[in-house]
DNA sequence: GTAATTTGACCATG
DNA sequence: CATGGTCAAATTAC
C-alpha cells in the first residue's frame, strides 16, 4: 500500500510541476506531462487493484477506504497530508475550493477593486502608501468551512502578523503579515489577507516581495511522508492543495473559473526582494 | 524568557 | 485631509 501511495504522490508531484509551469508550457510538453501523469496514476491504480485483490474482503481502515474509493479521495488525503493545515477530521463539509484567480503581479489594483467598489471617490484612485515596488500577486483563497474560518489558509510559509486595519468599504479588517524570517534572512516577503465582503469564506491574499528565506511552515514541511521535492513551491508556493482541489472539486467547486488558473504564475520574478532599497520598505525608519 | 499578536499612533501618498 | 501601510509598546501565548 505504501508503494501505491508513493506512486500517487509521485503523480501528484507531476501534477504540481505541470501546474507551476503551465503558462509557458508548449503543447508538446503539455502532452508529455499529461502522459506521464496518466501513466503514473494508471500504474498506481494497477498496483492498487492487486492490493485490493490481495486484501479482498479484509476490513480496511477508514483512511484506507478513503484512499481506495476514488481518486478524489486520494486527493483529499494528499491535501490533508500536505498542509491542509487545520481540521484533520471532518473534511466532508470543507469543500476546499481554492485558488480562483490570480491577477497579474505587476498590475496596480484600483481602490474600487480593493474595497469592493465602495470607495468614496472612484475617479481618484488611491494607492498604497508605498509605490508599487514591482511584485504584487493577488490570490483568492477559500477559508476552511470548519473550525476557525478566521484563520487564513496555510500557504507553506510562516508569517508574522504586524498589523491589522479596518478598510474603508470592507466589512472585515485587513491583516498584514510579513515573513517570520524577515530579520534572519532579510526576507522581504509580505502579504495582506482580507475577507471578501460578499463571501466571508473567501480571502483575498495579496503577496508582495519574494521569499528569500526558502523556509516553510512546520505544517507543510512535515506533511508529505514521501519526501516530495518541493522545488515547485520555492517561491510563493501556493497551497499544495490547489491543483488537487481543482481536480477533485473541479466539477462542483470552482469549475468554470479554472481557466484563470495559473496562480503559480512566477511573473513576479523580480528579485528586487533581496535588496531593500534605501527607500526602506519598512524597518529602517 | 521568548516569540507572536494586538492595537493605537505615526506617516507617506494622492 | 482621508486613507492605507507600518511601527512599536503592550499584551498574550507558548
Amino acid at each position: 500500500m505504501e508503494e501505491v501511495m508513493s506512486m500517487i504522490f509521485q503523480g501528484l508531484k507531476l501534477v504540481k510541476e505541470l501546474e507551476s509551469s503551465l503558462p509557458e508550457k508548449s503543447l508538446e510538453a503539455l502532452s508529455t506531462s499529461l502522459d506521464e501523469i496518466t501513466r503514473t496514476f494508471g500504474d498506481a491504480n494497477e498496483r492498487l487493484k492487486i492490493v485490493l485483490e490481495f486484501r479482498n474482503s479484509v476490513v480496511v481502515s477508514c483512511s484506507d477506504q478513503l484512499l481506495m474509493q476514488n481518486e478524489p479521495g486520494l486527493m483529499q488525503e494528499y491535501w490533508l497530508r500536505c498542509g491542509g493545515s487545520t481540521s484533520s477530521q471532518g473534511t466532508e463539509a470543507m469543500t476546499p475550493r481554492q485558488i480562483m484567480a490570480v491577477e497579474d503581479g505587476r498590475r496596480n489594483l484600483t481602490p474600487a477593486e480593493r474595497s469592493g467598489g465602495s470607495s468614496s471617490n472612484p475617479s481618484t484612485p488611491r494607492q498604497r502608501r508605498r509605490k508599487n515596488e514591482g511584485g504584487e500577486h493577488v490570490v483568492l483563497m477559500a477559508a476552511l468551512r470548519t473550525g476557525n474560518i478566521n484563520l487564513p489558509p496555510d500557504d507553506n510559509h510562516t508569517w508574522r502578523k504586524y498589523g491589522q486595519k479596518e478598510i474603508l468599504g470592507s466589512k472585515f479588517p485587513r491583516a498584514y503579515y510579513r515573513c517570520t524570517h524577515q530579520k534572519l534572512y532579510n526576507c522581504p516577503a509580505k502579504k495582506q489577507v482580507q475577507r471578501l465582503n460578499d463571501d466571508p469564506f473567501t480571502f483575498r491574499v495579496t503577496y508582495r516581495g519574494s521569499h528569500t528565506c526558502h523556509t516553510y511552515s512546520t505544517a507543510s514541511a512535515a506533511a508529505p511522508t514521501t519526501p516530495v521535492t518541493t522545488s515547485f513551491s520555492l517561491d510563493y508556493g501556493p497551497p499544495f492543495f490547489d491543483m488537487a482541489d481543482a481536480m477533485m472539486f473541479g466539477s462542483s467547486g470552482i469549475g468554470a473559473n479554472m481557466d484563470i488558473y495559473p496562480f503559480n504564475d512566477p511573473s513576479h520574478h523580480d528579485d528586487h526582494c533581496y535588496r531593500r532599497s534605501e527607500d526602506g520598505d519598512d524597518g529602517d525608519k
